[in-house]
This record gives structure tokens, C-alpha cells and sequence, in this order.
RNA sequence: GGGCCAGUAGCUCAGUUGGCAGAGCCACCGGCUCAUAACCGGUCGGUCCCAGGUUCGAAUCCUGGCUGGCCUACCA
């Protein structure tokens, strides 16, 4: 039997499950369920990436200890999938302590091949810019900001010699043209890759610095860099090298990103399996971002709706639906209600829903509720919605099994259509009138067999759904017992003299709530506690009481000198040694002029930094509003200094 | 500032190696009655971002712009 993996990342758990989980999940779940469809094992990874800085500040931040914070957060994850329908058959955590092990065996492997050495980090560090350059960076031996000699500052850590492997991955990737797909993220990489050459890897921190982390077998003073643990994750899943999981599904491993962690996955990835003498991965699969838009649906209000609440109201499948077929693969797409609500209407409700209904309805008026047996005879009618079927169906499978699921999607619905077309074509009421009654036999059972085909393919995208149309027309539904490889040239799989529903209202028209939003007390569903991973990331009140916020006066603003996006704004608190410098990043948004004047909410007890050179003593809190930027204020005019509280 | 990608109908997007600009939605008109104000047919709709160039021929290839998105340096 043909093997099929598919992983998804292992997400960072320093923030909540947002849409982008939900798209990314989804995706991995229908992918899935198709194969299975196709007669193929699966396995479906995902999982949680627990190690690193960020981590452990979170953590202090929430008073935890990071295991306290991380299991919390993973927990968060686990909530999250069944109630998107999404079935994997393992989540791994990056703290697992059979993931650790295979870790520190990958790690030692690459490093008795002599693929990791010790040197040291960063080197030339610029004060003014408090970072680290390369030679390459540097013009003539100088900090190309400040134009001073930086100064040659040692951090010694552990190397990955990625750049041996360089020249090999080029080759594999070209080798290999669907290695990375959809395309445009090939020649991304291939671009990245032949534009220079490759940095190593730096793939360890000092314990000194950061504990949170696995330790090299090679150097107990030293963790693990969380790029090159997390990656692991892949294989240790399949208990790598010796497990059963690993040997069955390892060769027909698929990984399903975002765009924004491309390079760890198409070029440290590739690299680290290659030096530890594993084969590469089958696919990359790299999808796009979810813009938000703001829906409109209050511009009173100007709340912008929860991309998850978007189940509630419309419903799982017609959710996970818009998803896989508004968004073509690869690219970005913008997220919209009025988007969501014209596809359930035009697509589920209308042609889809409205097929269902019309069709079970016609069987109970003329042959009882019973589906006929057909007669022998076949018309052209007949001859060509299969012919159409059976393109539909090809192109569907075609697409889906390249990712491309907008495409596939619109293929199947030819099927739909087509049906559609094909009642007008034959029309049933008149053969009943004439009481033609063997003919009409035939037609209905050319339309009850490509609905119950329809909804086999329909599954992977909308479970639920799928499940209901087969039973309403009469079908138990087990994915076992389904090939929908052999559908486009079966005919006849749906037993005659089953009962059907005698209706069927799978995907009931909805309208837009309305935009005014005024007398409607209906739908109120902005109150804090909707959705369920609410119970994240509460601020104890002392935390609060750590900020010292305070409202002061803009009394100057300037451009910074070495930076684009940053002003420096100074602000008067009412305090004695005068007005206070702060940088913000709010040049995008505003000239000097605008600020100039106006009152401001400054955090005033947060630890100083240098940002490029220049002190910032404070942030001014603001709200980014699609393109613009508002700054917070207090409704009245107040004295400088005033504390907010 | 550096890198990558994109710009085609009111909207969302297709357009293989250059060969007469396409689909769905929306809107409008007509048809039908089995059906969820549905379905079926038709109509309307384009300076293929702009300017050059290569070519018998460019949405497609080349050069230079403009606009947008993402990554990154710098948004405490």
C-alpha cells in the first residue's frame, strides 16, 4: 500500500492559535483524508515547538516556569483541532523526552562526521549598532553605519558547516522540480541559494546565556539552537532511525508551511538530513498569508469579526470550504465575511444545497422516497453528464494531489453545475406528466449516482457535510471502503431500492448581517469569552501594576538620522530633568509636524534601549488600524505626567 | 536601505513553450417550475500598471519606471 505523511510546523507556542494555525491545520487534515481516499497510509504530524528565548521570557513574563508555560500553551493546540475537525494521528512536543533523544543522536552523527565545529560568533560588533558583523558587511574594515571601526568581540559556540552541502542542494532542487512547490517558491530559494554563498549555522547557545534548551552530547555547557531541534521534530515523530513509522513513512514525507519559515525548511533542513545520511524530505509544500480585512459589517462599531467566530455562524464545513477554495495555493488571499457568505450562498447553498434538495424532493414525488433502478437505455444526455463527471472528477484529483485545491474545487463543481444543467436538459416534471415513467427512472438515478460521487470527493474538505449528503441518500459512509481513484470509471456503486431523505437543507442561505448595526441586539458576540482558547495568557493584576503609564506632551519630533521608520519624539512627563527622548516606530505613519503638540500614553518605567544609536527612554502606545496608526490619549487634555491608571 | 514576489473585467482569479484576451461571482434581460428568491440561457463589462525595446506577431521575452505585498536591517 502507498504511503502518504504530511507534517505541519510545529508552532511556536508564544502566542494563541490564530487563523493561520486554523488555514494551515485544515489544510493538512483534507490532504489527508484525500489521501486516504486514494487507497493511501496516512500519517499526519503536527505539534508544538516549546525551546528557546522567547519561551522562557514569556514564561517569566506570566510568572511560570517555562514547562508551566509550555504545557499550557500546547494544551491550547490540542483544544484547537477537533473543533476544526482536523485529525492527526500524533502530536509531538519539542520537549518529549523520546524527541530529545533523537536530537542529541542527530547532533552527534553530524558532529562525528566532522560536519559541526567550534569557532567563534559574530566577531566584529558595532557599539553604536549593538550587533555583530560579517567581513562581507563590513566596508573597509568599518561599520558601514556608523563608519567607526567595530570591535572584535568572542562568543564561542558550535557551528553547522552548512555551506559544504550548498552545491549539493542546488542540484537537488533543480533535479527535482517539485521538491518546493508551488514554483515561485522554488526560485526563491534557488535564487537565495546561487545568489552567494551560504552562511553555517550557528546551532548552539551558551547555557550561560540560555538554559531552556537540549543539551549537546558533545558539550554540556552548551543547548541547542531551537531551529535545529524543532526541525528534528520530522523525523523523531517516526522514531528515527530504526522506527517502523520512519522506515514506512519517511520517503513519502510532505511538509506544509507558511511562507515566512521558508528558508529553515528549504535550506537548513535539506542540509542537516544530508549530513546525518538521511534522505530529503519529498515535498515542501508553502502556502501564503491570510490578509484580515476589516469586514464593514460595523463601521459604527468598527469591530472587526473573528475569523473563528466565522464557525459559529456559518458553520465548520462552509468555513473550511471558503478556505481551501478562496485561496489559491501558494498565494495570499484577504479573509473577508462578504467573501465567505457569497461562497456559501453561490457555491454550497445554491448549487450544491439546492441540488441535493430538488433532487431528493423529485424522488419522493414521483418514485416514493425509493431510489429506481435504472432502465437500460441510455440517452445522449445520459452519455455526456458522465463523460463531464468523470473530467470533473479527474481534474479534481489532479489538482488536489499538486495542492492546487481552488483549482479543484472549481473542477468538481462543473459536476455540480452540470447536474443542474442536466435537469433543466431532461426535465424530470415532464416525463412524469407523460408518464414515462422508465425514462425517468434512468434520469434519476444519473443524478442520485454522481450526487452520492460528488459528495465522496466533497469529504476531505467538509466532513461533516459529506457524511450527511451520503445519508440522505441512503449511504453509510466508511473511508475504507471508498477508492476515489476508481470513481471516474465505476458507474452504479449506489444500491437501488434504498430510501433517501425526503429533503435536504445542507447549506441554508444566509444574509450579511446587516451593516447598520443598531437596533440589533441578535448578534452579540463581542463580548470577551467567545471561542475557547480564552482561558490563555491572563495578567495577574500586579502585572498591570508593574507598568507606569503616563500621559505626556509631544514637545519635539525628528527624523532618526540612521533609520527610516523611527522618529525620535520627545516628550514632556512633567519631570524635572525635562522632556524625555523616545523612539518610535511611527515614521511610516506620521511627519513630525503631526505629532508635534499632541498628548500621548507613554510607558514610563520601561527599561531603557539604544535603537540604533540613539536612547529611548519609554514607548507611546498607539492602535494600528489597518493602514493607519492611531495614538492612544486621554479624552481631555490633562497635566503632563498624569498616570494612568 | 537591501532582497523576493505580484499588478489581467466592478470583485476573486485562470492564461502551458510568444499566435484572435478567459472563468466564477456581482449586475441586467429572458426561460423554467422539481428546488433553498433557487436553477438554466443570454447580455453588459478589459489602455492585460506605465514607457520604451526585441519580433511578422507580446498579457507572455528584455530594459527602465510606478504601485502593492512579504522577508530583512531599525518599528521597547
Amino acid at each position: 500500500m502507498d504511503s502518504f505523511y504530511i507534517t505541519t510546523p510545529i508552532f511556536y507556542v508564544n502566542a494563541k492559535p490564530h487563523l493561520g494555525h486554523a488555514y494551515t491545520g485544515i489544510i493538512a487534515d483534507a490532504v489527508t483524508r484525500f489521501h486516504k481516499l486514494m487507497g493511501r497510509d496516512t500519517f499526519f504530524l503536527t505539534g508544538t515547538d516549546e525551546h528557546g528565548d522567547k519561551i522562557v521570557k514569556a514564561a517569566e513574563a506570566n510568572g511560570e516556569t517555562p514547562k508551566e508555560y509550555v504545557d499550557k500553551i500546547s494544551g491550547l493546540f490540542q483544544q484547537l483541532w477537533p473543533s476544526l475537525k482536523v485529525e492527526n494521528d500524533k502530536f509531538i512536543r519539542t520537549t518529549d523526552a523520546a524527541h530529545i533523544k533523537v536530537v542529541q543522536d542527530v547532533l552527534q552523527k553530524v558532529y562525528d562526521k566532522g560536519d559541526i565545529y567550534f569557532g567563534e560568533y559574530g566577531g566584529h560588533y558595532c557599539f553604536g549598532c549593538e550587533r555583530f558583523y560579517t567581513e562581507k558587511e563590513l566596508v573597509d574594515g568599518k561599520c558601514p553605519q556608523h563608519e567607526t571601526e567595530p570591535e572584535y568581540i568572542a562568543e564561542k559556540n558550535y557551528f553547522f558547516k552548512m555551506s559544504k552541502y550548498q552545491g549539493w542542494l542546488i542540484e537537488h532542487i533543480k533535479k527535482n522540480p517539485d521538491f518546493i512547490r508551488p514554483e515561485r517558491y522554488r526560485k526563491e530559494v534557488l535564487s537565495l541559494l546561487e545568489s552567494g554563498a551560504l552562511e553555517d549555522l550557528c546551532i548552539s547557545r551558551p547555557k550561560s546565556r540560555l538554559e531552556w534548551g537540549i543539551e549537546l552530547p558533545f558539550d554540556t555547557e552548551y543547548v541547542c539552537y531551537v531551529w535545529f531541534d524543532a526541525l528534528i521534530n520530522y523525523i523523531s515523530a517516526q522514531g528515527w532511525p530504526d522506527g517502523d513509522g520512519f522506515k514506512e513513512y519517511w520517503p513519502a514525507a510532505n511538509h506544509l508551511i507558511a511562507k515566512d519559515i521558508l528558508k529553515p525548511h528549504a535550506v537548513f533542513w535539506p542540509t542537516m538530513l544530508k549530513s546525518a545520511g538521511i534522505e530529503p524530505y519529498q515535498h515542501l509544500n508553502v502556502h501564503g498569508y491570510w490578509l484580515i480585512k476589516d469586514t464593514k459589517m460595523s463601521k459604527s462599531l468598527g469591530n472587526v469579526v473573528e475569523p473563528l467566530e466565522m464557525i459559529k455562524t456559518y458553520g465548520l464545513d462552509a468555513f473550511r470550504y471558503f478556505l481551501l477554495r478562496e485561496m489559491s495555493f501558494g498565494q495570499d488571499a484577504s479573509f473577508s465575511e462578504e467573501a465567505l457568505v457569497g461562497r456559501l450562498n453561490a457555491d454550497l447553498a445554491n448549487d450544491l444545497g439546492n441540488l441535493f434538495n430538488r433532487t431528493l424532493s423529485m424522488t419522493h414525488k414521483y418514485f416514493d422516497g425509493v431510489i429506481p433502478a435504472p432502465d437500460d437505455a441510455e440517452e445522449i444526455e445520459d452519455a455526456e453528464i458522465k463523460k463531464l463527471g468523470q473530467n470533473s472528477m479527474e481534474t479534481f484529483q489532479a489538482e488536489f494531489e499538486q495542492m492546487r485545491f481552488a483549482r479543484a474545487l472549481e473542477g468538481l463543481w462543473e459536476l455540480v453545475r452540470g447536474l443542474n444543467k442536466y435537469i433543466d436538459t431532461v426535465q424530470p416534471w415532464a416525463l412524469y406528466k407523460n408518464k414515462n415513467m422508465k425514462r425517468l427512472a434512468t434520469v434519476m438515478y444519473v443524478m442520485l449516482e454522481n450526487m452520492r460521487k460528488i459528495a465522496v470527493h466533497v469529504w476531505p474538505v467538509m466532513p461533516e457535510a459529506a457524511v450527511n449528503m451520503l445519508k440522505q441518500l441512503g449511504v453509510e459512509f466508511d473511508p475504507r471502503k471508498v477508492d476515489l481513484s476508481k470513481e471516474m470509471d465505476a458507474w452504479g456503486l449506489l444500491d437501488t431500492g434504498t430510501a433517501v431523505a425526503e429533503t435536504s437543507n445542507l447549506f441554508p442561505r444566509v444574509d450579511l448581517p446587516a451593516t447598520d448595526e443598531q437596533g440589533k441586539n441578535g448578534k452579540q458576540a463581542k463580548t470577551p469569552g467567545k471561542g475557547k482558547p480564552e482561558t490563555e495568557l491572563f495578567a495577574e493584576f500586579e502585572d498591570f501594576q508593574k507598568l507606569d503609564l503616563r500621559v505626556g506632551t509631544v514637545v519635539n519630533v525628528e527624523k532618526h538620522p540612521d533609520a527610516d521608520r523611527l522618529l525620535l519624539v520627545r516628550v514632556d512627563l512633567g519631570e524635572a530633568d525635562g522632556p524625555r527622548q523616545v523612539v518610535a516606530g511611527l515614521a511610516d505613519f506620521f511627519q513630525p509636524e503631526d505629532l508635534k503638540g499632541r498628548q500621548v500614553v507613554v510607558v514610563a518605567n520601561l527599561k531603557p534601549r539604544k535603537l540604533r544609536k540613539q536612547l529611548s527612554q519609554g514607548m507611546i502606545l498607539a492602535v494600528k488600524n489597518g493602514e493607519k496608526m492611531e495614538l492612544l490619549t486621554a479624552s481631555g487634555n490633562v497635566p503632563e505626567g498624569s498616570k494612568v491608571s
